[in-house]
DNA sequence: GAGTGGTCTAGACCACTAG
DNA sequence: TAGTGGTCTAGACCACTCC
Protein backbone atom coordinates (compact mmCIF):
# COMPACT_ATOMS: atom_id res chain seq x y z
CA UNK A 1 0.00 0.00 0.00
CA UNK A 2 2.41 3.20 1.06
CA UNK A 3 4.92 3.41 -1.28
CA UNK A 4 8.42 3.68 0.54
CA UNK A 5 10.62 6.61 1.23
CA UNK A 6 12.99 5.56 -1.11
CA UNK A 7 13.50 6.85 -4.70
CA UNK A 8 13.57 3.64 -6.49
CA UNK A 9 10.87 2.52 -4.73
CA UNK A 10 8.70 5.05 -5.61
CA UNK A 11 9.77 4.92 -9.44
CA UNK A 12 9.58 0.76 -9.01
CA UNK A 13 5.51 1.52 -8.11
CA UNK A 14 5.69 3.91 -10.93
CA UNK A 15 6.56 2.08 -13.45
CA UNK A 16 4.60 -1.29 -12.33
CA UNK A 17 1.56 1.24 -12.62
CA UNK A 18 2.16 1.96 -16.00
CA UNK A 19 2.81 -2.04 -16.86
CA UNK A 20 -0.08 -2.85 -15.18
CA UNK A 21 -2.39 0.07 -16.84
CA UNK A 22 -1.02 -1.96 -20.44
CA UNK A 23 1.07 1.00 -20.95
CA UNK A 24 3.97 -0.81 -22.83
CA UNK A 25 1.44 -3.51 -23.91
CA UNK A 26 1.71 -6.94 -22.96
CA UNK A 27 5.34 -8.28 -24.62
CA UNK A 28 6.06 -4.71 -24.87
CA UNK A 29 9.42 -3.57 -24.55
CA UNK A 30 10.20 -0.84 -21.73
CA UNK A 31 12.67 2.08 -22.43
CA UNK A 32 16.23 1.57 -22.04
CA UNK A 33 17.29 2.49 -18.28
CA UNK A 34 19.04 5.63 -20.11
CA UNK A 35 15.97 6.83 -21.37
CA UNK A 36 14.25 6.58 -17.92
CA UNK A 37 16.93 7.60 -15.68
CA UNK A 38 16.12 11.19 -17.71
CA UNK A 39 12.61 10.94 -17.71
CA UNK A 40 12.83 10.60 -13.96
CA UNK A 41 15.80 12.84 -13.29
CA UNK A 42 17.37 10.30 -11.44
CA UNK A 43 20.77 8.52 -12.25
CA UNK A 44 20.77 4.84 -13.74
CA UNK A 45 21.70 3.33 -10.96
CA UNK A 46 18.80 4.15 -9.46
CA UNK A 47 16.70 3.18 -12.46
CA UNK A 48 18.63 -0.30 -12.03
CA UNK A 49 17.68 -0.67 -8.38
CA UNK A 50 13.82 -0.16 -9.48
CA UNK A 51 13.86 -2.54 -11.64
CA UNK A 52 15.14 -5.06 -10.21
CA UNK A 53 12.09 -4.87 -7.69
CA UNK A 54 9.96 -6.01 -10.55
CA UNK A 55 12.63 -8.52 -11.89
CA UNK A 56 12.46 -10.25 -9.00
CA UNK A 57 9.23 -10.56 -9.22
CA UNK A 58 8.91 -12.07 -12.52
CA UNK A 59 7.06 -8.65 -13.84
CA UNK A 60 9.85 -8.51 -16.42
CA UNK A 61 12.91 -9.89 -18.18
CA UNK A 62 16.56 -8.46 -18.18
CA UNK A 63 18.97 -9.91 -20.87
CA UNK A 64 22.55 -8.14 -21.97
CA UNK A 65 21.72 -6.67 -25.62
CA UNK A 66 18.12 -6.01 -25.38
CA UNK A 67 15.38 -3.80 -23.96
CA UNK A 68 13.57 -5.29 -20.69
CA UNK A 69 10.56 -6.58 -21.99
CA UNK A 70 7.05 -6.84 -20.10
CA UNK A 71 6.42 -10.73 -19.04
CA UNK A 72 3.14 -10.05 -17.08
CA UNK A 73 0.44 -7.54 -17.01
CA UNK A 74 -1.65 -8.49 -13.82
CA UNK A 75 -1.50 -7.02 -10.74
CA UNK A 76 0.99 -8.00 -8.18
CA UNK A 77 1.36 -9.43 -4.90
CA UNK A 78 2.72 -6.93 -2.03
CA UNK A 79 4.66 -8.62 0.89
CA UNK A 80 2.23 -7.74 2.92
CA UNK A 81 -1.20 -9.73 1.19
CA UNK A 82 1.04 -13.01 1.67
CA UNK A 83 1.39 -12.21 5.38
CA UNK A 84 -2.38 -11.28 5.73
CA UNK A 85 -5.31 -13.25 4.98
CA UNK A 86 -7.53 -10.68 4.74
CA UNK A 87 -5.31 -8.05 2.73
CA UNK A 88 -5.24 -10.84 0.71
CA UNK A 89 -8.74 -11.62 -0.08
CA UNK A 90 -9.87 -8.34 -0.42
CA UNK A 91 -7.29 -7.34 -3.02
CA UNK A 92 -9.07 -10.56 -4.68
CA UNK A 93 -12.02 -8.61 -4.89
CA UNK A 94 -13.18 -11.70 -2.59
CA UNK A 95 -15.38 -11.03 1.02
CA UNK A 96 -12.87 -12.02 3.40
CA UNK A 97 -13.89 -13.71 6.94
CA UNK A 98 -12.99 -15.12 10.28
CA UNK A 99 -14.11 -16.98 13.55
CA UNK A 100 -12.08 -17.52 16.11
CA UNK A 101 -12.24 -20.88 17.54
CA UNK A 102 -10.17 -20.07 20.97
CA UNK A 103 -7.72 -17.11 21.79
CA UNK A 104 -5.63 -17.11 25.19
CA UNK A 105 -2.60 -16.40 26.64
CA UNK A 106 -0.84 -19.90 27.47
CA UNK A 107 2.53 -20.49 28.88
CA UNK A 108 4.89 -21.67 25.73
CA UNK A 109 5.67 -25.53 25.06
CA UNK A 110 8.98 -26.33 24.11
CA UNK A 111 8.25 -26.18 21.07
CA UNK A 112 6.89 -22.89 20.92
CA UNK A 113 9.99 -21.90 22.59
CA UNK A 114 12.18 -22.96 19.88
CA UNK A 115 9.51 -21.76 17.52
CA UNK A 116 9.54 -18.31 18.56
CA UNK A 117 13.09 -17.95 20.24
CA UNK A 118 11.46 -17.15 23.62
CA UNK A 119 13.01 -17.18 26.88
CA UNK A 120 12.05 -20.32 29.11
CA UNK A 121 8.91 -19.75 31.22
CA UNK A 122 7.84 -17.69 28.37
CA UNK A 123 3.73 -17.31 27.43
CA UNK A 124 2.25 -17.14 24.14
CA UNK A 125 -0.91 -15.80 22.48
CA UNK A 126 -2.31 -18.94 21.02
CA UNK A 127 -5.27 -18.43 18.36
CA UNK A 128 -7.14 -20.85 16.47
CA UNK A 129 -9.73 -19.42 13.73
CA UNK A 130 -11.60 -20.75 10.67
CA UNK A 131 -10.97 -18.41 7.71
CA UNK A 132 -13.95 -18.00 5.08
CA UNK A 133 -14.22 -16.98 1.40
CA UNK A 134 -17.60 -15.49 0.34
CA UNK A 135 -19.29 -17.21 3.64
CA UNK A 136 -17.72 -20.89 3.15
CA UNK A 137 -15.02 -22.39 5.26
CA UNK A 138 -11.56 -22.69 3.04
CA UNK A 139 -8.73 -22.60 5.73
CA UNK A 140 -7.99 -23.31 9.73
CA UNK A 141 -5.33 -20.70 10.80
CA UNK A 142 -3.28 -21.92 13.95
CA UNK A 143 -1.34 -18.67 15.13
CA UNK A 144 1.23 -18.19 17.81
CA UNK A 145 1.85 -14.56 19.03
CA UNK A 146 4.82 -14.09 21.71
CA UNK A 147 2.86 -12.85 24.34
CA UNK A 148 4.45 -9.29 23.90
CA UNK A 149 3.03 -9.03 20.39
CA UNK A 150 -0.35 -10.97 21.50
CA UNK A 151 -1.20 -8.78 24.20
CA UNK A 152 -0.97 -5.64 21.65
CA UNK A 153 -4.24 -7.90 19.89
CA UNK A 154 -5.82 -8.52 22.98
CA UNK A 155 -6.65 -4.76 22.67
CA UNK A 156 -8.98 -5.06 19.26
CA UNK A 157 -12.55 -5.93 19.71
CA UNK A 158 -12.83 -6.33 16.49
CA UNK A 159 -12.52 -9.88 15.52
CA UNK A 160 -12.89 -9.28 11.80
CA UNK A 161 -10.04 -7.23 11.52
CA UNK A 162 -6.73 -7.98 9.96
CA UNK A 163 -4.15 -8.40 12.88
CA UNK A 164 -1.08 -7.77 10.62
CA UNK A 165 -2.54 -4.42 9.68
CA UNK A 166 -3.27 -4.13 13.66
CA UNK A 167 0.16 -4.87 14.47
CA UNK A 168 2.16 -2.27 11.38
CA UNK A 169 -0.35 0.43 13.22
CA UNK A 170 0.84 0.02 16.32
CA UNK A 171 4.13 0.62 14.67
CA UNK A 172 5.41 -3.39 14.44
CA UNK A 173 7.66 -3.94 11.59
CA UNK A 174 7.74 -6.86 9.30
CA UNK A 175 10.48 -7.41 7.59
CA UNK A 176 11.39 -11.29 6.73
CA UNK A 177 9.01 -14.01 6.40
CA UNK A 178 10.11 -17.79 6.11
CA UNK A 179 7.08 -20.23 4.39
CA UNK A 180 7.15 -23.78 4.38
CA UNK A 181 4.62 -25.42 1.70
CA UNK A 182 3.59 -29.55 1.89
CA UNK A 183 0.52 -31.65 2.36
CA UNK A 184 -0.71 -32.93 5.81
CA UNK A 185 -3.62 -34.84 6.09
CA UNK A 186 -7.00 -33.59 7.95
CA UNK A 187 -7.44 -33.98 12.10
CA UNK A 188 -10.52 -34.73 13.16
CA UNK A 189 -10.22 -31.31 14.45
CA UNK A 190 -9.60 -30.34 10.64
CA UNK A 191 -13.05 -32.30 9.21
CA UNK A 192 -15.05 -31.02 12.01
CA UNK A 193 -14.34 -27.44 11.26
CA UNK A 194 -13.60 -27.63 8.09
CA UNK A 195 -16.57 -29.79 7.14
CA UNK A 196 -14.46 -32.10 5.42
CA UNK A 197 -13.69 -36.15 5.58
CA UNK A 198 -10.60 -37.21 8.43
CA UNK A 199 -7.56 -38.09 5.97
CA UNK A 200 -8.43 -35.20 3.07
CA UNK A 201 -4.81 -34.28 2.22
CA UNK A 202 -4.96 -30.48 2.59
CA UNK A 203 -2.38 -27.78 1.77
CA UNK A 204 -0.46 -26.62 4.57
CA UNK A 205 1.56 -23.09 5.03
CA UNK A 206 3.90 -23.25 7.79
CA UNK A 207 4.70 -19.38 7.94
CA UNK A 208 7.40 -17.40 10.27
CA UNK A 209 8.13 -13.51 10.08
CA UNK A 210 10.48 -11.83 11.74
CA UNK A 211 11.15 -7.60 12.99
CA UNK A 212 14.06 -6.10 11.55
CA UNK A 213 16.24 -7.61 14.34
CA UNK A 214 15.32 -10.84 13.89
CA UNK A 215 13.15 -11.92 15.95
CA UNK A 216 10.14 -13.82 15.77
CA UNK A 217 6.94 -12.08 15.77
CA UNK A 218 4.51 -15.01 14.62
CA UNK A 219 4.38 -18.56 13.99
CA UNK A 220 1.08 -19.78 11.87
CA UNK A 221 0.18 -22.93 10.19
CA UNK A 222 -2.33 -22.88 7.72
CA UNK A 223 -4.46 -25.67 6.12
CA UNK A 224 -6.22 -25.26 3.13
CA UNK A 225 -9.45 -27.28 1.57
CA UNK A 226 -8.13 -28.51 -1.70
CA UNK A 227 -8.51 -26.85 -4.73
CA UNK A 228 -9.03 -23.31 -2.73
CA UNK A 229 -5.94 -21.45 -3.64
CA UNK A 230 -2.31 -22.59 -4.66
CA UNK A 231 1.16 -21.22 -3.78
CA UNK A 232 3.78 -19.97 -6.77
CA UNK A 233 7.00 -18.75 -6.97
CA UNK A 234 9.62 -16.73 -9.62
CA UNK A 235 13.27 -17.66 -9.26
CA UNK A 236 16.46 -16.71 -11.12
CA UNK A 237 19.38 -18.18 -10.90
CA UNK A 238 20.94 -15.03 -9.72
CA UNK A 239 18.17 -15.06 -6.56
CA UNK A 240 16.78 -18.36 -5.80
CA UNK A 241 14.68 -18.01 -2.82
CA UNK A 242 12.78 -21.41 -3.30
CA UNK A 243 13.99 -24.40 -1.93
CA UNK A 244 12.57 -27.82 -2.07
CA UNK A 245 13.46 -30.06 0.95
CA UNK A 246 13.64 -33.43 2.44
CA UNK A 247 10.71 -33.89 4.88
CA UNK B 1 28.00 -26.04 -9.22
CA UNK B 2 30.52 -23.58 -11.82
CA UNK B 3 31.16 -20.32 -10.00
CA UNK B 4 29.65 -17.45 -12.20
CA UNK B 5 32.31 -14.88 -13.70
CA UNK B 6 31.45 -11.78 -12.11
CA UNK B 7 33.58 -10.93 -9.53
CA UNK B 8 30.71 -10.34 -7.23
CA UNK B 9 29.25 -14.24 -7.88
CA UNK B 10 32.68 -15.46 -7.08
CA UNK B 11 32.83 -13.18 -3.84
CA UNK B 12 29.26 -14.06 -2.87
CA UNK B 13 30.25 -17.64 -3.44
CA UNK B 14 33.33 -17.53 -1.43
CA UNK B 15 31.62 -15.36 1.85
CA UNK B 16 29.10 -18.54 1.84
CA UNK B 17 31.33 -20.96 2.13
CA UNK B 18 33.47 -19.12 5.13
CA UNK B 19 29.44 -19.29 6.27
CA UNK B 20 28.98 -23.04 5.88
CA UNK B 21 32.29 -23.78 7.69
CA UNK B 22 31.20 -21.82 10.30
CA UNK B 23 33.42 -19.03 10.08
CA UNK B 24 31.81 -16.32 12.07
CA UNK B 25 29.55 -18.49 13.85
CA UNK B 26 26.01 -18.91 13.75
CA UNK B 27 24.21 -16.04 14.87
CA UNK B 28 27.61 -14.25 14.15
CA UNK B 29 28.72 -10.70 12.72
CA UNK B 30 30.07 -10.38 9.27
CA UNK B 31 32.98 -7.93 8.27
CA UNK B 32 31.82 -4.84 7.50
CA UNK B 33 31.16 -4.05 3.64
CA UNK B 34 34.34 -1.78 3.95
CA UNK B 35 36.15 -4.22 5.22
CA UNK B 36 34.98 -7.05 2.91
CA UNK B 37 36.01 -4.65 -0.06
CA UNK B 38 39.65 -3.83 1.55
CA UNK B 39 40.33 -7.43 2.30
CA UNK B 40 39.19 -8.61 -1.67
CA UNK B 41 40.37 -5.31 -3.50
CA UNK B 42 37.09 -4.64 -5.07
CA UNK B 43 34.52 -1.46 -4.23
CA UNK B 44 32.01 -1.26 -2.02
CA UNK B 45 29.10 -1.96 -4.54
CA UNK B 46 30.58 -5.13 -5.75
CA UNK B 47 30.39 -6.43 -1.93
CA UNK B 48 27.13 -4.57 -2.02
CA UNK B 49 25.96 -6.98 -5.22
CA UNK B 50 27.63 -10.16 -3.73
CA UNK B 51 25.52 -9.88 -0.21
CA UNK B 52 22.30 -9.02 -1.83
CA UNK B 53 22.54 -12.61 -3.29
CA UNK B 54 22.86 -14.04 -0.01
CA UNK B 55 20.37 -11.81 1.78
CA UNK B 56 17.72 -13.20 -0.96
CA UNK B 57 17.98 -16.82 0.20
CA UNK B 58 17.93 -15.81 4.07
CA UNK B 59 21.16 -16.89 4.14
CA UNK B 60 21.83 -13.07 6.30
CA UNK B 61 20.31 -10.32 7.52
CA UNK B 62 20.56 -6.82 6.64
CA UNK B 63 20.09 -3.70 8.47
CA UNK B 64 20.87 -0.35 8.20
CA UNK B 65 23.18 0.76 11.56
CA UNK B 66 24.65 -2.68 12.40
CA UNK B 67 26.76 -5.44 10.91
CA UNK B 68 25.22 -7.92 8.87
CA UNK B 69 24.33 -11.42 11.18
CA UNK B 70 24.16 -14.84 9.65
CA UNK B 71 20.92 -16.61 9.71
CA UNK B 72 21.98 -19.90 8.72
CA UNK B 73 25.19 -21.64 8.44
CA UNK B 74 23.26 -24.59 6.45
CA UNK B 75 24.08 -26.07 2.77
CA UNK B 76 21.61 -23.58 0.34
CA UNK B 77 20.39 -24.71 -2.43
CA UNK B 78 21.20 -23.52 -6.11
CA UNK B 79 19.17 -22.99 -9.08
CA UNK B 80 19.99 -25.87 -10.33
CA UNK B 81 18.83 -28.14 -7.84
CA UNK B 82 15.24 -26.60 -7.93
CA UNK B 83 15.09 -27.65 -11.65
CA UNK B 84 16.71 -31.50 -11.70
CA UNK B 85 15.56 -33.80 -9.09
CA UNK B 86 18.51 -35.89 -10.00
CA UNK B 87 21.07 -32.97 -8.65
CA UNK B 88 18.77 -32.46 -5.80
CA UNK B 89 18.93 -36.33 -4.41
CA UNK B 90 22.48 -36.28 -4.96
CA UNK B 91 22.89 -32.91 -3.02
CA UNK B 92 21.29 -34.53 0.08
CA UNK B 93 22.87 -37.22 -0.12
CA UNK B 94 20.18 -40.07 -1.20
CA UNK B 95 20.10 -42.46 -4.03
CA UNK B 96 18.12 -40.88 -7.18
CA UNK B 97 16.77 -43.28 -9.34
CA UNK B 98 14.23 -42.91 -12.75
CA UNK B 99 11.78 -45.22 -14.52
CA UNK B 100 10.46 -44.20 -17.58
CA UNK B 101 7.12 -45.03 -18.06
CA UNK B 102 6.55 -43.27 -21.38
CA UNK B 103 8.88 -41.23 -23.60
CA UNK B 104 8.05 -40.28 -27.16
CA UNK B 105 7.23 -37.30 -29.53
CA UNK B 106 3.84 -36.39 -30.17
CA UNK B 107 1.56 -33.26 -31.65
CA UNK B 108 1.27 -30.55 -29.39
CA UNK B 109 -2.64 -30.20 -27.79
CA UNK B 110 -3.97 -26.53 -27.30
CA UNK B 111 -3.11 -26.51 -23.96
CA UNK B 112 0.72 -27.65 -25.26
CA UNK B 113 0.97 -24.76 -27.36
CA UNK B 114 -0.01 -22.13 -24.61
CA UNK B 115 2.31 -23.64 -22.27
CA UNK B 116 5.20 -23.93 -24.16
CA UNK B 117 4.35 -21.17 -26.31
CA UNK B 118 4.62 -22.87 -29.71
CA UNK B 119 3.29 -22.77 -33.00
CA UNK B 120 0.42 -24.32 -34.68
CA UNK B 121 0.95 -27.44 -35.48
CA UNK B 122 3.98 -28.30 -33.68
CA UNK B 123 5.40 -30.69 -31.66
CA UNK B 124 5.96 -32.21 -27.60
CA UNK B 125 8.60 -34.87 -25.93
CA UNK B 126 6.47 -36.14 -23.97
CA UNK B 127 7.98 -38.10 -20.82
CA UNK B 128 6.58 -39.42 -17.60
CA UNK B 129 8.60 -40.99 -14.78
CA UNK B 130 8.85 -42.24 -11.93
CA UNK B 131 11.34 -40.68 -9.43
CA UNK B 132 12.73 -43.28 -6.91
CA UNK B 133 14.90 -42.08 -3.42
CA UNK B 134 16.38 -44.70 -2.26
CA UNK B 135 14.69 -47.58 -4.20
CA UNK B 136 11.37 -46.67 -3.25
CA UNK B 137 9.37 -44.23 -5.43
CA UNK B 138 8.44 -40.73 -4.18
CA UNK B 139 7.19 -39.04 -7.54
CA UNK B 140 5.70 -38.96 -10.24
CA UNK B 141 6.82 -36.22 -13.17
CA UNK B 142 5.07 -36.12 -16.11
CA UNK B 143 7.36 -33.49 -18.65
CA UNK B 144 6.92 -31.55 -22.15
CA UNK B 145 9.75 -30.24 -23.82
CA UNK B 146 9.39 -28.93 -26.99
CA UNK B 147 10.49 -30.99 -29.41
CA UNK B 148 13.42 -29.21 -30.64
CA UNK B 149 14.73 -29.56 -27.15
CA UNK B 150 13.91 -32.90 -26.94
CA UNK B 151 15.13 -33.92 -30.10
CA UNK B 152 18.34 -33.46 -27.61
CA UNK B 153 17.21 -35.52 -24.91
CA UNK B 154 16.39 -38.24 -27.88
CA UNK B 155 20.26 -38.68 -28.34
CA UNK B 156 20.99 -39.51 -24.40
CA UNK B 157 21.19 -43.16 -24.14
CA UNK B 158 21.13 -43.00 -20.34
CA UNK B 159 17.66 -43.03 -18.39
CA UNK B 160 18.69 -42.05 -14.89
CA UNK B 161 21.13 -39.37 -16.24
CA UNK B 162 19.60 -35.73 -15.25
CA UNK B 163 17.68 -34.06 -18.35
CA UNK B 164 18.58 -31.22 -17.17
CA UNK B 165 22.08 -31.13 -16.71
CA UNK B 166 22.49 -32.95 -20.28
CA UNK B 167 20.69 -29.76 -21.41
CA UNK B 168 23.08 -27.67 -20.09
CA UNK B 169 26.56 -29.41 -21.20
CA UNK B 170 24.45 -28.94 -24.58
CA UNK B 171 24.33 -25.78 -24.42
CA UNK B 172 20.93 -24.56 -23.29
CA UNK B 173 21.09 -21.77 -21.04
CA UNK B 174 18.18 -21.68 -18.15
CA UNK B 175 17.39 -18.69 -17.02
CA UNK B 176 13.68 -18.18 -15.04
CA UNK B 177 11.47 -20.31 -13.57
CA UNK B 178 8.03 -20.35 -12.06
CA UNK B 179 6.80 -22.73 -9.92
CA UNK B 180 3.00 -23.35 -8.84
CA UNK B 181 2.47 -25.40 -5.23
CA UNK B 182 -0.56 -27.21 -4.42
CA UNK B 183 -2.74 -30.39 -4.21
CA UNK B 184 -4.14 -32.72 -6.11
CA UNK B 185 -6.09 -35.63 -6.06
CA UNK B 186 -4.87 -39.27 -6.82
CA UNK B 187 -6.13 -40.82 -10.05
CA UNK B 188 -5.82 -44.37 -10.90
CA UNK B 189 -2.32 -43.81 -12.75
CA UNK B 190 -1.20 -41.67 -9.78
CA UNK B 191 -2.32 -44.79 -7.91
CA UNK B 192 -1.12 -47.61 -9.80
CA UNK B 193 2.51 -46.18 -10.29
CA UNK B 194 2.86 -44.73 -6.71
CA UNK B 195 1.43 -47.05 -5.06
CA UNK B 196 -1.13 -45.20 -2.92
CA UNK B 197 -4.99 -45.62 -2.99
CA UNK B 198 -6.90 -43.58 -5.53
CA UNK B 199 -7.89 -39.80 -4.32
CA UNK B 200 -4.72 -39.38 -1.28
CA UNK B 201 -3.30 -35.84 -1.36
CA UNK B 202 -0.17 -35.51 -3.75
CA UNK B 203 1.58 -31.92 -3.20
CA UNK B 204 2.17 -31.33 -6.86
CA UNK B 205 4.11 -28.86 -8.35
CA UNK B 206 3.58 -27.66 -11.80
CA UNK B 207 7.09 -25.38 -13.01
CA UNK B 208 7.96 -23.62 -16.19
CA UNK B 209 11.92 -22.77 -17.19
CA UNK B 210 12.74 -20.06 -19.92
CA UNK B 211 15.94 -19.41 -21.56
CA UNK B 212 17.04 -15.78 -21.39
CA UNK B 213 14.58 -15.01 -24.62
CA UNK B 214 11.80 -15.82 -22.57
CA UNK B 215 11.00 -19.17 -24.42
CA UNK B 216 9.73 -22.05 -22.79
CA UNK B 217 12.54 -24.98 -22.08
CA UNK B 218 10.29 -27.16 -20.14
CA UNK B 219 7.06 -27.69 -18.48
CA UNK B 220 6.95 -29.86 -15.93
CA UNK B 221 4.11 -31.11 -13.36
CA UNK B 222 5.81 -33.68 -10.38
CA UNK B 223 2.75 -35.01 -7.64
CA UNK B 224 4.96 -36.15 -4.43
CA UNK B 225 3.29 -38.62 -2.00
CA UNK B 226 2.84 -36.84 0.88
CA UNK B 227 5.30 -36.62 3.87
CA UNK B 228 8.73 -37.11 1.88
CA UNK B 229 9.19 -33.16 0.78
CA UNK B 230 8.22 -29.46 1.22
CA UNK B 231 9.08 -26.40 -0.37
CA UNK B 232 9.76 -23.28 1.35
CA UNK B 233 10.39 -19.94 0.43
CA UNK B 234 12.41 -16.93 1.72
CA UNK B 235 10.80 -13.52 1.49
CA UNK B 236 11.47 -9.40 2.56
CA UNK B 237 9.54 -6.75 1.65
CA UNK B 238 11.94 -5.38 -1.10
CA UNK B 239 11.81 -8.90 -3.19
CA UNK B 240 8.84 -10.87 -2.84
CA UNK B 241 8.97 -13.73 -4.89
CA UNK B 242 5.97 -15.69 -3.63
CA UNK B 243 2.06 -15.12 -3.80
CA UNK B 244 -0.62 -16.80 -2.77
CA UNK B 245 -3.22 -17.85 -5.74
CA UNK B 246 -7.09 -18.58 -5.73
CA UNK B 247 -7.11 -22.08 -7.48
C1' DG C 1 28.38 -0.31 -35.58
C1' DA C 2 24.90 1.50 -32.51
C1' DG C 3 22.30 0.50 -28.65
C1' DT C 4 21.42 -2.15 -24.56
C1' DG C 5 21.85 -4.16 -20.06
C1' DG C 6 25.68 -6.19 -16.80
C1' DT C 7 29.43 -5.00 -14.05
C1' DC C 8 32.67 -2.19 -11.52
C1' DT C 9 34.54 2.01 -9.47
C1' DA C 10 34.83 6.15 -6.35
C1' DG C 11 32.77 9.17 -3.71
C1' DA C 12 29.00 11.30 -1.18
C1' DC C 13 25.28 11.90 2.17
C1' DC C 14 21.89 10.03 5.16
C1' DA C 15 19.28 7.09 8.75
C1' DC C 16 19.97 4.22 12.09
C1' DT C 17 22.34 1.45 15.96
C1' DA C 18 25.01 1.13 19.81
C1' DG C 19 28.45 2.35 23.15
C1' DT D 1 29.70 10.12 18.58
C1' DA D 2 31.58 6.58 15.68
C1' DG D 3 30.41 2.98 12.79
C1' DT D 4 27.21 0.71 9.83
C1' DG D 5 24.26 -0.28 6.00
C1' DG D 6 20.86 2.24 2.61
C1' DT D 7 20.67 5.26 -1.11
C1' DC D 8 22.15 8.09 -4.90
C1' DT D 9 25.35 9.95 -8.33
C1' DA D 10 28.61 10.03 -12.40
C1' DG D 11 31.34 7.82 -15.19
C1' DA D 12 33.57 3.85 -17.31
C1' DC D 13 34.14 -0.49 -19.84
C1' DC D 14 32.35 -4.75 -21.46
C1' DA D 15 29.33 -8.57 -23.56
C1' DC D 16 25.73 -9.10 -26.10
C1' DT D 17 21.81 -8.30 -29.58
C1' DC D 18 20.25 -6.68 -33.68
C1' DC D 19 20.37 -4.21 -37.84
Amino acid sequence: MQAGDAVYQRLAEAIRAEIEAGRFGADGRLPSEQSLAEQHSVSRGTVRNALAVLRATGLITSRRGTRRVVLRTDRTQSFHELLSFTEWARAHGEQPGAETVHAHIRPATQADIERLHLDKGGEVFDILRRRLLNEKPIMLERTLYPAKVGRLLLALPNDSRSHTAALEAAGIAFQDSEHIIDVVSADPTDARLLGCPVGLGLLRETRRATDPTGAPLVFSEDRFLPGNVSFSVHNSPAVSSLTRNRA
